[in-house]
RNA sequence: CGCGGGGUAGAGCAGUCCGGUAGCUCGUCGGGCUCAUAACCCGGAGGUCAUGUGGUUCAAAUCCCAUCCCCGCAA
């Protein structure tokens, strides 16, 4: 099929490949402009634009696709269905009805469940033990589009957003690949979205990634690996920005010191005090410095043993 | 020219301001104790203090200069 697809970060990448792994024909790919970033904010390409140009794909990247002329050119490139996964632009009604097929997009959800921009690091967050992905029919809504095809996937024990995001992605890639499969052979029903049972997913601010340690210890280990390892859960050591990463339940119940007491560093990592349980954190990064097991952090810092977690 | 931290033993750090014997917590090796141990006790090995064979000095991990490398924040 000729295809257009409009994508930005990494988990986009395994949807492209997987397009381009099937045979498909990319005329062209959108993504968002190239960002500063980094140390010395250099200009740096999304990875989608990456491997759009490794594989001399032509690449777009409008402000928006509400210009005429934008809307115009992709007219021209005359695709049978446009393909968006995490692009982080808004399709217009005009852009949408461009393809015989429409717009389907790739989300990292099992719809109506988490739409919008984090669904990933809120599946976590809440302690879900299911996640899956939803190719969409978009429409001009904000993921409210008819459901195509759904996959689901378990969510191990203890699993951080990387993993997820890594698994989702793949998840993603292939199940496209099988959309527009059933899709050329008429086979692709679109369901719409129950009304019951929707929830939105907003972007993550940095404030999110604050820690509690006066909540249960089962939600603050949720906290902690909902954004590992980017962009990382917080929270003060005395005077000092400490990043945790790694967190698991240690004691469910009971109180076993003041809420951010550190309880105890073995190999296995810090052994924090919640408002009921502990939670066990395996890996932190303290301020200017990467990130390293726990009790190889403390070596080298004992008098932060007796500061509080706040 | 976005802001900032750092390079000292296998790991994590202190020492640098105020130049003067290379230190801490671990790991490792050997020995001891113990029914036993990831516990405890004793002992040992392991460092050109990133680089220059740079400058200052009687003397540089420490002060000055230059170069290389690493990392955090923010987006």
């Amino acid at each position: 099929m000729r295809l257009v697809f409009m994508g930005t970060p990494e988990f986009a990448v395994a949807s492209l490949q997987a397009l381009l792994d099937a045979g498909h024909e990319i005329a062209a790919v959108y993504t968002r402009m190239d960002t500063p970033k980094n140390r010395g904010m250099k200009l740096l390409p999304p990875p989608v634009k990456v491997l759009a140009q490794a594989r001399d794909i032509p690449v777009f990247q409008p402000k928006n696709l509400r210009g005429e002329e934008t809307q115009a050119q992709l007219r021209a490139l005359a695709p049978d269905a446009v393909i968006v996964a995490a692009y982080g632009r808004l399709l217009p009604q005009a852009v949408l009805d461009v393809p015989r097929f429409g717009c389907l997009n790739v989300h990292a959800s099992l719809l109506p469940k988490y739409r919008g921009a984090a669904p990933i690091n809120a599946c976590i967050l809440n302690g879900e033990t299911e996640s899956g992905v939803t190719i969409m029919q978009m429409d001009a809504g904000l993921d409210t589009g008819d459901m195509l095809l759904p996959a689901a996937l378990p969510i191990l024990p203890d699993e951080p957003f990387g993993s997820l995001h890594d698994r989702l992605a793949k998840l993603g890639g292939e199940t496209i690949v099988r959309a527009l499969a059933l899709l050329e052979r008429g086979e692709l029903k679109a369901v719409p979205q129950p009304k019951i049972g929707a929830s939105y997913a907003p972007m993550i601010r940095s404030e999110d990634c604050k820690l509690s340690f006066d909540l249960p210890a089962k939600r603050v280990a949720c906290a902690v690996r909902a954004y590992d390892p980017q962009p990382g859960a917080f929270a003060l050591l005395g005077e000092t920005k400490m990043k945790l990463f790694g967190a698991s339940v240690a004691e469910d119940e009971g109180s076993l010191g003041a809420p951010g007491q550190i309880l105890a560093v073995d190999k296995s990592g810090v052994c924090v005090a919640c408002g009921r349980g502990a939670v066990r954190v395996a890996q932190v990064q303290g301020a200017g410095g990467k990130r390293m097991p726990a009790d190889a952090f403390f070596r080298g810092h004992q008098s932060l043993l007796n500061e509080i977690f706040r």
